[in-house]
DNA sequence: GCCGTTTTCGGCCCGACTGTTTTCAGTCG
């Protein structure tokens, strides 16, 4: 797929643009239409010309600059770009607070092309002096290149939301807070966030932001205004808050919910009514009369939209689905019925069979399927035949004995390197469920990865292909695998892919989980316990599927039990 | 550069904070 490779593409030219000074409504042309193409469901090499036409955001200039792309490798008017504005420079931009004005300048009167060559004259107080720039502005440029170097990137949404939701609790008993919520990409439930944004209502702002900068976790703080104050916390991340009156805050937290796309939309459709949105409510345009935006429904009903959850908006289809009261009915956490990856102490996990099924239990599930490592994978202490044969023999007998719960025997079976599963189909043909999944040769070409996940899908026993690309976020990249072929096939045979609620892992990510759900595909949503802590994760998992626009129907562990072994039987 | 049940040309989302100014530009979200 060549998809992200052309959103990049776009979004370098946007950045050039910037600092060439350009006509900003260009700019954004390019942003949103990389921002389209990458949320795209289909390879954007296999569409036709009128096709491209059809993806928002892509007209005559942009389609021709991705068929010029597709064929020759190169888009001539980047290089035209480049010429002008050294490419390096775009680099420039990711300093925060430096942006393409100051970047311009820099290059114009210092000759300044990267990073490092910033930092050295910055250093060397040859930056200040400079037309609008004076000793502040310069010591604000070396903190950002320091926060840039820091390398805080994305964090994993499980690593961060536990922290957020701390603050908010602190600064939930400060005084004067009257309500407080998680905003931004966080409240969108994204799998990686940047950082954390938290909106609260107070008669008395002042009071809060004094409080939210003094807050234990404040390592340095980066701005502090009347409403709006920014800290960077001690695990390295961002946080803002932004307070605002009772009255606006339906408002407030859909602007600061976003995405920006998402907002830029809504405006646009306000304008079009003759309306007005901010994050004080919403309002009519001619006589500034205020409509709403003490609720955030508000906005929505207003604008003759369905109310929009979330975790879909990111501009991609949601408002559209919304005007035609279209959108999906998505599946919630309380539909959960059970959890199909699971782990026990006979592999690598911690707990025995019946101190999973009390944690299961007790979070109201009415099953859950053991799936031990296979005998390949030595590190996890995988079992053999004969240990599983054992272990199914313990799971059938508690099952006779369980009231109100079931046991399914399943196994996570290892795809060996060559693609053969590893263990043979008589064996997989006992259990009721097979996941299957890859924990070696990461490093295999496309072709070889692809294959071997396709083989697994083309045999009959395999229900789920367990976290499918393999990634750890911050950790492990991605392994290399044709996406738009495995979506295909596991359309076709039937094969359920797994969206794996592990916070480091949440793999299928949301955009595939969408792409997948339009060509038919079945999913699980399971937690690959090993601990029973870990059950919890769930939610995660939940979120990613929302993200992707699954419905109760399109996820297997919301049915019944007796429903989902009649349909873990349709495959084989 | 895109887009059109107000427009094929003239629009294109909105406001807070900072640092530099002396009323505002730049940056961010």
């Amino acid at each position: 797929m060549k998809n992200q490779e052309i959103a990049d593409i776009f979004n370098e030219i946007a950045d050039l643009l910037e600092i060439k000074g350009e006509n900003p409504f260009r700019i954004r042309a390019y942003r949103r239409a990389g921002q389209n193409i990458e949320a795209l469901a289909k390879d954007v090499t296999a569409l036709s010309g009128d096709e491209l036409l059809d993806i928002p955001g892509i007209g005559h200039d942009l389609a021709e600059k991705i068929q010029e792309y597709i064929k020759t490798g190169r888009i001539k008017s980047l290089e035209d770009i480049k010429e002008e504005v050294p490419g390096g420079l775009a680099a420039l931009l990711s300093v925060p607070g430096l942006g393409p004005k100051t970047a311009k300048l820099l290059y114009e009167k210092l000759k300044i092309k990267n990073v490092d060559e910033l930092e050295k004259l910055a250093r060397e107080h040859k930056v200040s002096g400079l037309p609008g720039i004076k000793e502040k502005t310069e010591e604000n440029i070396l903190r950002g290149i320091e926060m840039l170097k820091r390398g805080k990137e994305r964090q994993p949404l499980g690593r961060v939301l536990p922290i957020a939701s701390e603050i908010v609790e602190q600064l939930g008993k400060a005084t004067h807070v009257e309500k407080i919520n998680i905003a931004g990409s966080l409240r969108r439930m994204k799998d990686t966030v940047k950082d954390i944004d938290i909106l609260a209502t107070s008669k008395n702002p002042h009071d809060v932001m004094k409080a939210f900068v003094h807050l234990p976790h404040v390592k340095e703080i980066l701005m502090h205004g009347p409403t709006k104050s920014s800290i960077v916390i001690k695990q390295g991340l961002q946080v803002d808050l932004r307070v605002v009156e009772d009255e606006s805050y339906g408002a407030a937290l859909a602007y600061f919910t976003g995405s920006k796309e998402h907002n830029i939309r809504l405006r646009e459709m306000a304008v079009k009514k003759g309306l007005k949105i901010n994050e004080y409510g919403i309002f009519r345009e001619k006589d500034n009369k205020k409509l709403g935006g003490k609720d955030e429904e508000d906005t929505y009903r207003i604008l003759g939209l369905q109310y929009v959850f979330p975790e879909l908006r990111e501009d991609r289809g949601e408002i559209e689905a919304a005007q035609k009261n279209a959108l999906p009915h998505l599946v919630e956490p309380g539909d959960i019925k059970g959890d199909l990856h699971v782990h026990t102490r006979q592999s690598d996990g911690s707990h025995t069979l019946e101190e999973l099924i009390d944690a299961a239990r007790g979070r109201g599930y009415e099953y859950i399927a053991i799936t031990d490592h296979s005998k390949g994978l030595g590190i996890a202490r995988g079992l053999s035949e004969e240990r599983l044969m054992e272990e199914k023999k313990e799971v059938d007998s508690l099952n006779k004995k369980l009231r109100g719960f079931k046991l399914l025997m399943g196994i996570e079976v290892d795809i060996k390197s060559d693609g053969r599963m590893d263990f043979d189909d008589d064996i997989l043909s006992k259990m009721d469920i097979v996941v299957a999944s890859i924990h070696s040769g990461f490093r295999q070409p496309e072709e070889q990865l692809t294959k071997r996940i396709v083989s697994a899908m083309k045999n009959p026993y395999v229900s789920i292909i367990a976290h499918p690309t393999g990634r750890l976020i911050g950790e492990r990249d991605a392994y290399e695998i044709d996406m738009e072929q495995v979506l295909t096939m596991a359309s076709k045979t039937g094969t359920a892919l797994e969206i794996n609620a592990y916070p480091l892992r949440l793999d299928l990510s949301d955009v595939y989980v969408k792409q997948a759900k339009e060509l038919g595909v079945k999913f699980a949503i399971s937690t690959d316990t090993h601990v029973i802590t870990q059950f919890d994760f769930m939610h995660y998992g939940v979120s990613i599927a929302r993200r992707g626009w699954l419905e109760k129907k399109d996820v297997l562990n919301t049915l019944k039990y007796e429903q989902l072994m009649k349909a873990l039987k349709t495959k084989r």
